[in-house]
DNA sequence: TTGGCAATCTGTAACGTTTCAGTATATTGG
DNA sequence: CCAATATACTGAAACGTTACAGATTGCCAA
């Protein structure tokens, strides 16, 4: 039999990282049972299981992320696919946290994917899928009908969507309730009289959009008040153009005494706009207004806010990924969260 | 001679990502040729190398991390080192792009690892180093002394920091000049009249509060300003305890006529506590601001601001790293970012 | 006693890559 | 024409892990 010395046939010595050839080596186990020793298997008696795991901890045995990947195809991370341009700073920075938050205590690791204005969003997820290299995708920005959710749920690839579909399949998402966040706008601002409402809209062809407008025009109705149109932004714009609109619109004669405003960086323009036009926040207008941490009280005490939470919907989003890789029903892995009351400012 | 059958000898045939052997099969070459071929090794023919690669972009080979990794150690990831609790959202989100910004047409992915405030930061630093799970590592919030840096300078792996240090060691890092933006700030209120200054710092034990500090009692001296101490405070202290305090002080006798504040945040709170006492802004108390995205002037139009871009920070980070790995001097990839000028509201 | 079976444990192969140590062929110098 | 050498290529081994197909032991029923 051909068996050469090589390089590593000692073990167990030096500084190098603990394999399972070393907890084999310690443990006088061959490698296949200090493997599934670690894992729990069934056949491995009650006693070794203990010894292994024992040395293993002592030790501070780590599993090879790379050799568990190539033999497994399992990589552990779940990647976080984001539009370079388009999404909110809070956005980002929360959610971020919101899943680390959950994954924190997993072996997964979280990895950013970009994709810019230019490329098709479709882009990355195709690129995460072809290179297998995450277990799960966490998408936003999601449409009603979504390319990227259908070609994930084709290739059978776990992921969760900020923002529902429809397209009559099912998926995990995570998604706030933009359409009584619209409503609760409209009534707040009908019970201070005002009922001529404009609505800075999130982004056209998102599902949110469609929610958010839904909302309003149903509350709208039910407190008899009307739309005055303002069509020519959304919270995609920047700032500049959405200034400059709004203070175009305000100084119309039909202008509106109410605005609903999807995101706080808006606000702060639509605000700016209102008072280039000569008008005063809280006697001429009022502005209601979405925000995802507390600055907005701070700009203009006459702000009516309503708050979302993009950490918590992080930490929704990782989990129900999490859920699907560990083999729940998608449908089971769906939630809808509440937005606070319209809040006033409070000295 | 045992040439058992496995699964696999077929080959080229399916839907299965492409591999060397793979390109092996079609090519009709062995798999260290192709390999080789992929890498302009010099001792591939020149026809060889090309046919290779034309194959390898026709069926869009892309090399298996777990492979490379398993085999050379290279792990083709850069980690972003996060506190989850201390930094700016501003700073996340665009640090985040810029890093993706540069790291988009290599092979490299970022990952972010969090780390909170119970927590030692150099626990994520210790534990990617220990199971090698990065090829580099970027970290914020430096220290002058700091742990972390002299870590990863003992361990040799590539790192780079948002912020200097001072050790008497180099490695690469990029920092915003806060000495100058200091100086500067410092400078626009003596313009204005006004000369008794006080500091919003940044957080106390960083070493761009050193920098701040300094360019603050230097500038001071030189433009005959006074210095009305502020130390209760610094921009890691919540929205509420700035504004709390700042009112407080607005309502000493001794009160400042100017202000310089560190962070965007920071500041929305400062002018809040300044208008709690009953004093307003550009009248009876200048404040001049780091900002990083155009949000204050909108806020208050009579704050002076000075830009930071964030987004660049990342981008020279990313490049930084990406240069120690490549094999670069670390001492060639310090970069110190100049601030803008001091801008006051225009149209 | 023997065959069967459960309970434990083990060696080998394979995932895709790169490196090492060659091999085969053509080219050159003498 | 031979040996030396350069050129172009190749198989085997190894990285750390898990799945598969045994192997060994002890025990029990027949």
């Amino acid at each position: 039999m051909d068996r050469r010395i090589t390089k590593k046939d000692d073990d167990a010595s030096g500084k190098e990282r603990p394999t399972l050839k070393t907890l084999a080596f310690m443990t006088g186990l061959g490698v296949t049972t200090v493997s599934r020793a670690l894992k729990d298997a069934p056949e491995i008696g009650a006693e070794t299981r203990r010894r292994v795991q024992l040395v293993a901890k002592q030790i501070g045995y780590r599993p090879n992320r790379a050799g568990v990947r190539l033999r497994t195809g399992k990589t552990n991370v779940i990647s976080l696919v984001l539009n370079t341009e388009h999404e909110l700073m809070s956005f980002v920075s929360d959610i971020i946290y919101g899943v680390t938050e959950v994954i924190a205590d997993t072996p997964y690791h979280l990895i950013v994917t970009p994709y810019s204005r230019s490329q098709d969003p479709l882009d990355p997820v195709r690129y995460l899928v072809e290179t297998g290299s995450a277990d799960g995708v966490i998408i936003s920005r999601t449409q009603p009908n979504d390319p990227r959710a259908r070609y994930m749920l084709e290739r059978g690839i776990p992921f969760a969507t900020h923002g529902r579909t429809d397209m009559g399949l099912v998926h995990p998402y995570h998604d706030f309730d933009n359409y009584a966040f619209a409503g609760e706008a409209v009534s707040a601002l009908a019970a201070k009289g005002r009922n001529r409402l404009a609505l800075v809209t999130p982004p056209v062809g998102l599902t949110y959009f469609r929610y958010t407008v839904n909302g309003f025009a149903d509350a709208l109705s039910e407190v008899g008040a009307s739309e005055v149109p303002f069509n020519t932004v959304s919270i995609d714009h920047t700032i500049e153009q959405i200034r400059m609109r709004t203070a175009q619109l305000m100084r119309r004669d039909d202008r509106p005494d109410g605005i609903i405003s999807s995101a706080a960086a808006a606000t702060l323009a639509v605000v700016a706009g209102i008072e280039d036009a000569g008008l005063k926040l809280g006697r001429d207008v009022d502005v209601v207004s979405k925000q995802s941490s507390e600055v907005l009280h701070l700009f203009r005490r006459e702000l009516l806010v309503v708050n979302e939470d993009f950490r918590l919907a992080g930490s929704e989003l990782a989990r129900a990924v999490l859920g699907w890789i560990a083999g729940k029903e998608p449908g089971s892995l769906q939630s809808l969260s509440k937005p606070s009351e319209v809040l006033s400012y409070r000295g």
